[in-house]
This record gives C-alpha cells, sequence and structure tokens, in this order.
DNA sequence: TACGCGTGGAT
DNA sequence: TATCCAAGCGT
C-alpha cells in the first residue's frame, strides 16, 4: 500500500496552521527561522508530555522567569526544582530536565537527532519535536495527536504506533517542503483541536482527502487501547507535630511522588479494621478523599497528632520546622494534608492507636 | 514488552 | 460517577 507523497497530501495544513494556530507563550513569531530561545521549546516540551497545554502554560510561564537559561536551572536546588514543578504530576521530568540542561550548559546545544535523544527524559517524540520546533531540522514527531491524525488520514487498521517508521520517513519530505517547525505543530495542532477522540471534521483542512472521513470510519480508527483498573489502597496519612516540628519523609530517589516530600502513612485494609478510639483532645481528623493516580487509587484518611516531645526518628524520616513546610515540595495528597493542618478538624470517630503511629515512625 | 509514573479536563 | 486520556519516557 502506497501513500500519496506527503507534501502534496499535507500541503493545505500549512496555510491553516498559519491561519488559525492558538498563540503559546512558548511559539515563535517566525516559524521559518530557528527558534530564538531553544531553551523555551526544551521546557515546554517536557511539560507537555502526558500534560494539556491549558494545565502548563502558568508552570512554563513561572518556570522562564526562575530558571531563564540552562545555565539558572543546572545550578538550582532539587527542592526549587520540584516546588516549580509542585502540582504539575510526573515529576522525574523536572529531574531530567535540569539534567539535559546541566549537559546544555556544559557543552552546548546537540547538533543532530541522536544528541538530543541522549538528553535525559528526551525520546523518540521528544527529541524530534526540538530537533524541528527549535531547530528546523526535518525530525518528524510522531506524539498521540500525530498518530491518531496520519491513523485516520491514511486509513491505518490496527494500532498506528506499529508504523512509526513508516510515518516518519513519509513526512520528512513534508517537514522540509513546508517547515519543520511549521508542520510539526500544525500536525499536532490539528489532533488537538479537531482530530480528537471524537472529531470535528466539519472544519478539518484535511477531510476532503482523509481515508476515515470518507469512510465513515472515524469512530474506530485508531482503535482504543484497553488500560488495566488502578489498584485500589486505603491508608491513613499522619501529620505527627511535636515542639514546632512536624515529621515527613525526605525526597526518594523513585518511586510514587519521588523527589517530593512526603507524609508518613499507614496502609490500612479496611479503615475501620486497626480503628481504636483515640486519646481525647490529642488526635484531629478531617473528612477523607479518594487520590487518583494512573495505577492506583487511594482512599486517604488524614489525621494530625500533637505530642510533647520530639522521638528519634526511623531511617527515612526527619523532623521539619513547621515554619518550612510550605517551602518544601508536596504532590498533591500531601498539599491536601498541608492545607488542612491550618483548618479545624473533629476528633475522629475512629483512627489507629497514635502509640502505633508512633512506633511506625521511631527508630528502633 | 508491559508497566509505573500525577494530575486535571472532557464527556 | 466512571472512564478516557493529554505535545511520553525509562526500565
Amino acid at each position: 500500500m502506497s501513500w500519496i507523497p506527503s507534501p502534496e497530501l499535507l500541503a493545505p495544513l500549512a496555510p491553516w496552521f498559519d491561519r488559525v494556530r492558538r498563540d503559546l507563550p512558548w511559539r515563535a513569531a517566525d516559524l521559518d527561522a530557528p527558534h530564538p530561545d531553544p531553551y523555551a521549546v526544551l521546557v515546554s516540551e517536557l511539560m507537555l508530555q502526558q500534560t494539556q497545554v491549558a494545565t502548563v502554560t502558568p508552570y512554563f510561564n513561572r518556570w522562564m522567569e526562575q530558571f531563564p537559561t540552562p545555565q539558572h536551572l543546572a545550578e538550582a536546588g532539587e527542592d526549587a526544582v520540584h516546588k516549580a514543578w509542585e502540582g504539575l504530576g510526573y515529576y522525574r521530568r523536572a529531574r531530567f530536565l535540569k539534567a539535559a540542561a546541566g549537559t546544555v550548559a556544559a557543552e552546548g546545544w546537540p547538533t543532530d537527532l541522536d544528541g538530543l535523544t541522549g538528553l535525559p527524559g528526551l525520546g523518540p517524540y521528544t527529541a524530534a519535536a526540538v530537533g524541528s520546533i527549535a531547530f528546523q531540522w526535518p525530525t518528524p514527531a510522531l506524539d498521540g495527536n500525530a498518530f491518531r491524525v496520519l491513523a485516520r488520514l491514511l486509513l491505518i487498521e490496527g494500532d498506528p504506533k506499529d508504523q512509526a517508521v513508516r510515518f516518519r520517513t513519509w513526512l520528512e519530505p513534508a517537514l522540509a517542503a513546508h517547515g519543520p517547525s511549521r508542520m510539526t505543530q500544525a500536525l499536532m495542532e490539528l489532533g488537538a483541536t479537531i482530530c480528537l477522540p471524537s472529531p470535528v471534521c466539519a472544519t478539518c483542512p484535511l477531510s476532503e482527502r482523509c481515508g476515515a472521513h470518507l469512510t465513515g470510519r472515524t469512530g474506530d480508527i485508531p482503535p482504543v487501547a484497553k488500560r488495566p483498573k488502578p489498584k485500589a489502597s486505603t491508608l491513613w496519612l499522619y501529620a505527627l507535630e511535636a515542639e514546632g516540628h512536624v515529621l515527613l519523609h525526605p525526597p526518594a530517589a523513585k518511586g510514587l511522588l519521588a523527589g517530593l516530600w512526603r507524609w508518613p502513612a499507614l496502609e490500612a485494609a479496611e479503615p475501620s479494621l486497626q480503628a481504636l478510639v483515640p486519646a481525647p483532645g490529642a488526635v484531629r481528623a478531617w473528612p477523607g478523599w479518594t487520590q487518583v493516580y494512573t495505577h492506583r487509587r487511594e482512599a486517604v484518611n488524614p489525621l494530625h497528632l500533637s505530642l510533647d516531645a520530639r522521638f528519634t526518628p526511623a531511617p527515612g524520616l526527619r523532623w521539619v520546622p513547621r515554619a518550612e513546610l510550605a517551602a518544601l515540595p508536596l504532590g498533591k495528597r500531601d498539599q491536601r494534608l498541608r492545607d488542612l493542618l491550618e483548618t479545624p478538624g473533629q476528633v475522629p470517630m475512629e483512627a489507629p492507636d497514635p502509640a502505633a503511629l508512633i512506633r511506625a515512625c521511631s527508630a528502633v
């Protein structure tokens, strides 16, 4: 099966994009020149991985003010970097970005696609996106949008990701003909605004040439992927406070919420199983909530336990002055308990035995 | 290869 | 409410 050459088939995409493109803070005004700030492209692409434009925009603006160059970012502290990323999710992207900035600061920008792919956090998509958008290399970038657009346009049966090599080979002449930065962004913009999972073909510049549209197949191309059900768990999340300090896990190197400070937590198969009536007055509680991650659902039950004196914490835990708590990077779950500490709570109907919480956090 | 990794918006 | 899934990557 041969495809119509991409410069011809995709020709309407260029004028369409020049007409409708959104004005985004990382986007260059002149799409025919190399980008004036490749670092801005790098930052935006890392932030945009699995994250929507509207979510990224305020983070990007703050980030560029705080870390305006690769040098600034490379020299920043880990906590400051994670604090600037706080709430954006997938936090290792922040560490990858800092590491990549260090390489760029020390060695300059890579001069080819393999060089970009060698930077931490840049896979096939992101390296090609930076290459085309920042440097005008004819390197086709295939994200979820591009795969969906191409699957429909070219009437691809099955998982379009299997066609990545063919797609890239086919796309390259179109990038060369109509401008790498323009075509890369146009393909994604079409997928993000028109060729959505439920597409709006009436306003699509390619509808007259789209295999799926012409055959009424946009509903089943590309096929929907099945996802595993998230695992459910229930936990107590607790703030132990004593002598003006609170007990926290310092950032871990890997795993869920790596790079962030975390409240200690106690797993509970059923909230009521380990529940005992606590000592009145010492414990506060608030209504729980369900914390959703990609692969997990946590039923979170927040507690605050005030103690008279600090104890020697177990390895992996640290007493932190409460005044410093606001400056530490926390995930959404732990931010929520941090915020609750400033609000009135209730004496809980049931909670783990305070002695059990202290034992779980004490050095042996 | 399949899985782990966050959060929020859209339907 | 439940589900999908968004400018993916590393292991």
